[in-house]
RNA sequence: GUCCCCUUCGUCUAGCCCGGCCCAGGACACCGCCCUUUCACGGCGGCGACACCGGUUCAAAUCCGGUAGGGGACGCCA
């Protein structure tokens, strides 16, 4: 007797109306929340604001070996970082281990599971031998259908899997996949030592948290099928499924450490905005036609599902630039200096005494690409040039600089410097009266105060420095050239 | 090996479901020009793709079949 294990998916739109929507983000707290992780939870979190339901954090920690209490952390901090907050959890799957053994024992008493005595080098032995005779290496059944319980013998318990027919789901993501329930084995759901394994708490889980839509990672295509299975011979119904492509590298190997960073926080640490990494995770394989800045409320609105790629995209550190650039140019000054504070003490540098931090954000919103940045190119505001760029003075000649430092020494203080316009103004009038050109007049000025020639306007910097401390910075520069 | 999935500019993608508006649009990167006191910002322009082969059709990136390539999964990991 075959059996259809085809799922009959209603619209989405409705099944959402009937009953409240409600995902969850899953990680194993075996590392820090990389971006690709980050992303799957984007992608949770956004349904659930789009559609009012609720987004509850998990944490799968069942394999007590490798899951650790500061992976936990980082994840969390990583998702605050991001602003993706949860309304329910963080559960924790180990908190329910008597919960799952329960209903291992439901699916033992309905003979829907049972005892496996084969140890782990006897089933190794066969996986081995079926891979090398080109088969597929599943379970043989050797104790499928055994009768006798030879007492005290360790044993794993078992799905009785069905046998015939196809097992499928209509992906939310990719659509119909369906599989030949031969393709399927008898997974085991307890191990010798009586701990539940994935797929089975899996299910458990996200049955009794009532999920109704299951987000996650398209490597667990493959494991979608069993639990289907899973939540039929439970009685749970079966939740809908969104498999989203994974993230590769630039040479389209998955995504990992040797690609560069991949933890958000390291994208924290290199001075990224969490607005520009979310934009550009939004991005990385959904789109909202040539929309390609979104703000969060933006991307809440106009975030839909059935727009998700279903093929796997490269991760673009250029691009992802482009967009901090964007959010740091577009960034509200005071907030932008809190966030700069930190990189500024790690290069020892005070703002104590030196100009407003905000006004020198200001004259550096537009040139920096990341707050790392932004740091490099404000110190100068700080720290006087203690040495110049010996090059580019080598450009003009020592006679005329002089005389240009000279002449705008004269010119600033004579009068009142309040604006950047005012400063630009004196500039211009320096030129036309002595017939100079603005090149000669305002690069010498530039090295003179920030000690190079990539800086930001002249009028910004005298303004932003004041005009004490820029006189002063050109009396410097004046004795260095002179002595030269 | 078996099963599942994927395939539009270098990269992210629009278009594909419901063939003609597409000799394929946008963005990043790159190149050039303009703006300009440096560095940037900005503006304008350029380069550049429907994996391949068949079929259906008056017409295919869009539908069908096959091929190739890539990825994933096959654990008492999650």
């Amino acid at each position: 007797m075959t059996s259809i294990y085809l799922l009959q998916v209603e619209p989405f739109q409705r099944s959402c109306s009937m009953s409240e929507l409600r995902v969850r983000f899953a990680p194993s707290p075996t590392g820090y929340l990389h971006v690709g992780g980050a992303r799957t939870a984007l992608f949770n979190w956004l349904l659930a604001k789009n559609k009012g339901g609720t987004f509850i954090l998990r944490i799968e920690d069942t394999d007590v070996e490798r899951s650790t209490k500061e992976s936990v952390d980082a994840i969390l901090e990583g998702m605050k970082w991001l602003g993706l907050d949860w309304d329910e959890g963080p559960v924790y799957q180990s908190d329910s281990f008597p919960l799952y053994k329960e209903y291992v024992q439901k699916l033992l008493d309905a003979g829907k599971a049972y005892k496996c005595y084969c140890t782990s080098e006897e089933l190794d032995a066969k996986r081995n031998l079926a891979m090398q005779e080109g088969r597929k290496p599943k379970y043989d059944g050797t104790c499928r259908d055994r009768g006798d319980h030879p007492d005290g013998q360790p044993y794993v318990v078992r799905f009785r899997a069905p046998q015939g027919g196809v097992t499928a789901f209509d992906d939310l993501i990719k659509g119909v996949i369906t599989f030949p329930n031969e393709e399927l084995d008898d997974l085991i759901i307890q191990r010798t030592d009586g701990t539940p394994t994935y797929n089975f708490c899996v299910v458990i889980d996200d049955a009794t948290m009532r999920i109704t839509t299951v987000i996650r990672g398209d490597d667990h295509v493959n494991n979608t099928p069993r639990q289907i299975q899973l939540y039929e011979a439970l009685g749970f119904p079966v939740p809908q499924f969104a498999h989203v492509p994974m993230i590769l590298g630039s040479d389209k190997a998955r995504l990992s450490k040797r690609h560069g960073a991949t933890s958000v926080i390291a994208y924290r640490d290199m001075g990224f905005l969490p607005e520009a990494l979310l934009n550009y995770l939004v991005r990385l394989g959904w789109s909202n036609g040539d929309d390609e800045i979104f703000s969060r409320d933006e991307m809440i609105q106009k975030f839909d599902i059935h727009n998700v790629g279903r093929s796997a995209s490269v991760f673009n550190t250029e691009k992802l630039l482009w967009l901090n650039a964007h959010y740091i140019k577009n960034g509200d000054p005071e907030r932008l200096a809190g966030l700069l504070l930190p990189h500024l003490s790690s290069r020892e540098v005070t703002t104590l005494g030196g100009p407003d931090l905000m006004a020198v954000v200001k004259t550096l919103q537009e040139r920096a690409q990341t707050l790392v940045e932004m740091a490099d190119r404000a110190v100068f505001y700080y720290n006087a040039p203690d040495s110049y760029d010996d090059a580019a003075l080598a450009k003009f000649d020592k006679e005329q600089v002089l005389a240009v430092f000279e002449v705008v020494t004269e010119k600033l203080s004579s009068a009142p410097i309040d604006a950047v316009v005012v400063v630009d103004a004196l500039f211009k009038e320096i030129c036309t009266e002595k017939g100079w050109k603005m090149g000669q007049v305002g690069q010498p000025v530039r090295i003179a105060l920030s000690g190079g020639t990539q800086a930001p306007g002249i009028g910004e910097i005298v303004v932003t420095l004041g005009i004490k401390e820029t006189l002063k910075r050109i009396s410097s520069a004046r004795e260095y050239v002179t002595a030269k």
